[in-house]
DNA sequence: GTCTATAGGGTGATAGAC
DNA sequence: GTCTATCACCCTATAGAC
């Protein structure tokens, strides 16, 4: 009954290797272009036993997504539960939170875009997550912004252009990194990391700025 | 040797409606998630005719691909060769031809965002015009942008930060829109195109005002 | 748990009739 | 040019030895 299963981090199991090799490959080309052959290689084990722990490509894949779009709205649903802080505090920490954990994965938000892009999520997973989670993240930061143009703080701009503006500042320099730094390209990986960090501070002050331009 | 090839806008040739079935597949669900036997099935022919005409998979990928990049590119090439106007002029075109084509090709960002992010052109098209034109338009751009600087009219902010907020402000919106109007969304189809076309008189101001924030 | 070998099904491409 | 039939290959998944 009482199985040691602690590790002493070290020597990963098969288990664990499978996983990340298969939460890299899959984040990086998608589902369709990654072989169970690579994320065995990848993985530096055989491929039969990925199916021995996994059952089968389908079911790893949707365990890889499952954790990154966990990642993807962590700093989101946090934000949400400590609620009580003025809107711009919120600001600051999400972006801070965000770009710190985009620094760390840069492949995620490209992954998820496509996920939701293909349509395949509402069909085969009712009851998934990440919709619902989207949309009361959503209806949270709408509802902040909202107060915020009844206290006049904020000119008449539509919410949908503050939401869309904000998460674009945010993401979009990591899905178009290989467009803005193309090669010959001027800009350096760390020059890029050093210009993230930068938008730290920036974004939440451009933010606020877009609201009163109209 | 004088054939007549040209059709009277009537009656798609097969070659026309298999381009026109691919481009639809492979924009929307890149290549490997593709099946040739889609295509032939979404251009009402048949599958050999496919190859008969384009010789493979691939090759018909990549012509898909070439004239995506052509679109994508497209309003700033012809803006780059326009381009003794001023800048603020500059921005109100760009933004506009811009807004106008991802209403009509909406799937386009992510597809090209997926090529560039796989890291398929470099190598197996050496000389393909989408980098070097990339690159070409940048720099144009990074100049504009350092003449304004001189000029006074901009603060001491990174170029980076003007490209990369300029164009995610313009594309952001189309490749997110899925997860901003996600069902049970606030947001319709008409609604959407109704906030984009908004956005035509909103980004070339919001651009601005970003460069002197800081 | 981990491997080798192989089954079973799908996919790109072609041969050949019309 | 367009079709049907089919090949050769690749990929996922499993059986079975160790």
């Amino acid at each position: 009954m009482i199985k040691a299963k602690t590790r002493l981090s070290k020597a990963p199991s098969a288990e664990e290797k499978i996983k990340k090799a298969a939460q890299k490959l899959f984040t990086q080309k998608g589902y369709a272009a990654t072989r169970t052959r690579d994320i065995a290689e990848e993985a530096g084990i055989n491929l039969a036993l990925l199916n021995y722990y996994f059952r089968s490509k389908k079911k790893l894949f949707v365990l890889v997504m499952k954790e990154n779009v966990q990642l993807f709205l962590g700093a989101l649903i946090e934000n949400m539960n400590n609620n009580p802080r003025p809107f711009e505090e919120q600001l600051d920490f999400v972006v801070s939170h965000y770009i710190d954990m985009l620094l760390e994965h840069p492949d995620l938000p490209l992954f998820i875009l496509n996920l939701m892009h293909s349509g395949k999520l509402d069909h085969e997973d009712k009851g998934d997550p990440l919709l619902q989670n989207i949309i009361k993240i959503r209806t949270t930061f709408l509802k902040n912004i909202q107060d915020a143009m009844e206290k006049g703080k904020v000119s008449n701009i539509h919410p949908f252009h503050v939401i869309a503006n904000f998460m674009g500042l945010i993401i979009f320099p990591f899905i178009a990194s290989s467009l803005l730094m193309a090669r010959s390209g001027n800009i350096s990986r760390k020059e890029f990391e050093q210009l993230m960090i930068e938008r730290k501070k920036l974004i939440p002050k451009w933010t606020k700025s877009l609201m009163n331009v109209n």
